[in-house]
DNA sequence: CGACTAGTTGAGGTTGCTCAAAAATAGTGG
DNA sequence: CCACTATTTTTGAGCAACCTCAACTAGTCG
């Protein structure tokens, strides 16, 4: 289902009809490969992305080699923090990816000149902030086969709110990057797979996976 | 040095003379002893806490006792996100702290009336998503004595943003808030401080630590 | 002085990592 | 369409880092 201009799916939220379309009539449709580096760490942001088909990671690198995943983007978000000087992530396509650019500067006007923009863009970083903390959560108290749980039942919902998901969800991204979203290698993603499977929580098969029903256990659920 | 105002450090940027002058009527000063809690993770955020003096954790709590400690905040910051409708840490004093409560309702209005306010706010939410982001960074992939090597260089770099710091710097936090922000063991803790002083990295007293020259390991440093 | 809390130290266990190799999957060009 | 290669994923064996449980020390405060 081909989403032709990222700025309806703003935010997740309707902005105004006038500011909307002055902010249609700024963007640029790009398209990118799966495997292909949309920006990178560092660079200068002078333009803000929005994410209008397909599937990014967005990644931190370190001089080693190794990577933490901090957020897979689906369509209708931002590629990283709008607004920001200089890139604090990379983003590479994981599928094949359409995106939508805006000049930095112009959005910032647009913004400036509308309060309500204002308030959906630091609504998206309230948001943003709770995500991360709360994918920090995981990663510092949470097992390995809960995170990996915990990370199939939320890429589910975040499907699921795009449109109708089948019983089987798809995983178009590599063991890798999964790994590396969970701060854990391939081979335990692996054998945590099929460690989960054997518990009859998941069945997965080259289309993706399946939740078969099981109440999660509420170890990682917070409380007063 | 008592900081009488919180607005004066407002995000640590200067704000327009008018703002700030309502900014600073809307203000209400308020005092907590230390261990005392100053809002919990799930009330309502009606107030904006911005701390005026003293140290405060912002923390998650899970079912089972444990606690994510989100950040140490420092006079001068905001007590979790500004704006957000539902707290989603708690706060928690850590020494005496005093801090100054908006109406959050009446300060969004001032937002909502300078486009500047707005901006400062949005770059504050940078920040934030960005040292979350590093912190994970940190808990996911690097090793025990990394982290805390990287806390204590850290945070004597925030007491220096404060003023001038002397050599000895001090740990008002427990190893219990250490632990619980860097996803370890209070037992780790200790003997990861041992083993760190142990290669005369750094000298503890009761004052606080002493970070003895040597060169940091760039293993956890990024790279193209 | 005694009770309490915080911090340190010790012994042993578990989880997830490392290294290595086999199996499956996806590309590529004839 | 098929053979051939490159990449990804799975599986196995051994290990190290950090955790758990427990005892002990050192302050604090009534």
């Amino acid at each position: 289902m081909p989403r032709a201009l990222f700025p309806e799916l703003f935010c997740g939220t309707r902005a105004s009809q006038g500011a909307l379309r002055k902010f249609q009539r700024l963007g640029v449709q790009r398209s990118f490969a799966p495997r292909q580096s949309i920006f990178s760490e560092r660079e200068s942001a002078a333009t803000v992305f929005g994410l209008s088909e397909g599937l990014v990671c967005l990644h931190k690198s370190l001089r080693d080699g190794r990577r933490q995943v901090m957020k897979f983007v689906l369509p209708g978000e931002f590629l990283g923090m709008p607004f920001v000087e200089i890139h604090k992530v990379s983003a590479q396509a994981v599928t094949a990816v359409s995106v939508c650019g805006f000049p930095r500067d112009e959005l910032k006007q647009l913004m400036e000149a509308s309060p309500r923009m204002a308030q959906l863009v630091i609504n998206f970083s309230i948001r943003e902030v709770d995500l991360t903390q709360e994918q920090l959560l995981l990663l510092a108290n949470v097992s390995a086969e809960q995170r990996l749980m915990a990370f199939l039942v939320g890429w589910r919902a975040r499907l699921a709110h795009l449109g109708p998901v089948a019983k089987t969800v798809p995983l178009p991204m590599r063991r890798r990057d999964i790994a590396d979203f969970l701060g854990m290698k391939p081979e335990t993603i692996s054998r945590t797979f099929a460690s989960l499977e054997q518990k009859k929580l998941i069945r997965i098969g080259p289309e993706g996976v399946v939740l078969t029903g099981g109440r999660k256990k509420s170890t990682s659920s917070k409380a007063a």
